[in-house]
RNA sequence: GGCGCCAUAGCCAAGCGGUAAGGCAGAGGUCUGCAAAACCUUUAUUCCCCAGUUCGAUUCUGGGUGGCGCCUCCA
């Protein structure tokens, strides 16, 4: 598959090292408050990525982190009057729930900073003894200038990023561009001990550390947003390349934005949603779909217009799969017709092809409607055996689990009061009393059952 | 100022040198007692504008116009 490398600005084939042992580094959230829906964007994306190289046969390591120290949590837990573990423990709970979801698939490791303190005290100390960094008052920085090149992956001067950084008159740092790797504890603040004082790690670090503990000194592609490009992943090639002097990531990927009002949303504009608050007004699913219908490093503009296109087209994916699982229930048996498999192999090699080309998932979306498409004219009320439709819905249900959206089969038993209304509307039609008929489906409808009359006799579905 | 991205129907969105995928919404029809779901037909002579290259450009080049991002915590 090829795959945009951030590092080159190109589509490159992706040749893993191990291709058994694929080592995915994506960064993980900081759980001071629930994710936004920018948030989810890069667990959907680089999820689909995961999903997508099991498919096709790989294995895959993914390591995702929690960053459960920094100062947005010693923030919150003042405001909050609580600990800083117990802001962590409560938003990686509340991350859980929201994970789960949008159907995020768990990671091989989430290693959390607060677990690493050790590694990366032994990290940081490496690069103070390469000379790559400096204690100073408790802090420790990256002498950032003796990486040479620093400024690849943003591709940006040097010089370019010297004049635009923040100059602070009593800045105890060497440089401008010295980005803290350690920094001093207030009083009150959270603190580990260390050899040039108590404090906590800074941000860039933790990354560096946890990739090499869980996936080695040199992994295969290290993912997360565009915003993340600089500084933080420029800062953890610096660290990382420093410390192991083998290169980092061999591929970078970074996902675009979701905008609102065609603007970028972000915690300091405050234009954000939650993914709690849009899951409890649409549900999860249509924010996975609005993730997957568009590539991944194109920016998605969110409204509500779009978040409901997302849930009707859905719609059309769930009828097909349900329709096709009563026509299953009602087919008679007999073997599975060779010629129909060899087609819906088809649908999956286009899915595949698009899906390799940088994980274009809007045009595999667009095999799989057309799978649909298919299903609906020609297997449905085909007369078909059962195992004949099976691969139908084989085939359906491995193309939409690539990209993370599942039919849930709401099977549970419907009530007998229910069972019992749907038996008088029969009784009601089959006498020609259609009021009577059509009032009991309108009472069913209040409670969430949608009736519908197909050949083979009376459908029902939750809605 | 430096670096980069984007502009395709009412909306969303692929395609990126050979004459516009897919979805939502809309219109008409089929099926149905009526519905629902589904199916069929229909909805961009055209891809922001102007030049250029080419037999041919939405796709390449140059120039505009409009929008956005990074250079500061942020997915």
């Amino acid at each position: 598959m090829r795959i945009f490398n951030t590092m080159s600005m190109q589509k490159e084939e992706f040749i893993p090292m191990d291709p058994q042992n694929i080592r995915i580094y994506a960064c993980g959230p900081t759980v001071y408050n629930f994710i936004h829906i920018g948030n989810a964007r890069p667990l959907c994306v680089f999820d689909v990525l995961r999903r997508y190289m099991e498919f096709i046969g790989m294995k895959v390591n993914f390591v995702q982190n929690f960053t459960d120290i920094d100062d947005k949590l010693i923030n919150k837990a003042n405001e909050e009057g609580i600990t800083v573990p117990e802001v962590a423990t409560r938003y990686i709970k509340e991350y859980w729930t929201d994970a789960k979801g949008l159907n995020i698939r768990e990671a091989t490791t989430h290693p959390k900073a607060t677990e690493n303190i050790e590694q990366i005290i032994t990290f940081i100390s490496t690069l103070i003894d390469k000379g790559y960094a400096y204690a100073v008052d408790g802090d420790v920085y990256f002498r950032t200038l003796r990486f040479g090149e620093y400024g690849k992956l943003s591709h940006q001067p040097i010089e370019d990023l010297q004049s635009g950084a923040r100059i602070d008159v009593n800045d105890i740092k060497e440089n401008p561009l010295d980005f803290a790797l350690w920094k001093n504890a207030k009083p009150g603040e959270p603190y580990w001990e260390t050899p040039w004082g108590n404090g906590r790690p800074g941000w860039h670090i933790e990354c560096s550390t946890m990739a090499k503990r869980y996936l080695g000194d040199t992994i295969d592609i290290h993912c997360g947003g565009q915003d993340l490009i600089f500084p933080h992943h420029e800062n953890e090639i610096a660290q990382s390349e420093c410390a192991n002097s083998v290169p980092f990531a061999r591929y970078w990927m970074h996902n675009g934005y979701i905008n609102v009002d065609n603007k970028k949303m972000s915690k300091s504009l405050g234009n954000f949603f939650t993914v709690r608050d849009v899951a409890n007004a649409y549900g999860y699913e249509p924010i996975r779909y609005l993730m997957i219908a568009s590539h991944y490093r194109s920016p998605i503009n969110y409204s509500t217009e779009v978040i409901e296109q997302c849930k009707a087209s859905l719609e059309r994916l769930y009828n097909c799969r349900n329709n096709l699982d009563f026509a299953v229930e009602n087919a008679p048996d007999g073997e599975a017709d060779g010629e129909f498999a060899a087609k819906m192999n088809e649908y999956k090699a286009r899915f595949i092809e698009a899906m390799d080309d940088d994980l274009n998932t809007a045009d595999a979306l667009a095999s799989v409607f057309d799978l649909v498409r298919d299903i609906n004219s020609n297997v449905i009320n085909s007369g078909m055996s059962k195992q004949t439709m099976l691969l139908a819905a084989d085939m359906f249900d491995s193309l939409c689990g690539v990209l993370g959206i599942v039919y849930n089969r709401k099977k549970e038993s419907i009530d007998s009061e229910i069972e019992n209304l749907i038996q008088q509307r029969a009784e009601a039609r089959k006498a020609r009393n259609f009021a009577e008929a059509d009032r009991i489906r309108d009472l069913l409808k209040e409670q969430g059952i949608v009736i519908e009359d197909t050949p083979q006799g009376v459908k029902w579905r939750r809605i």
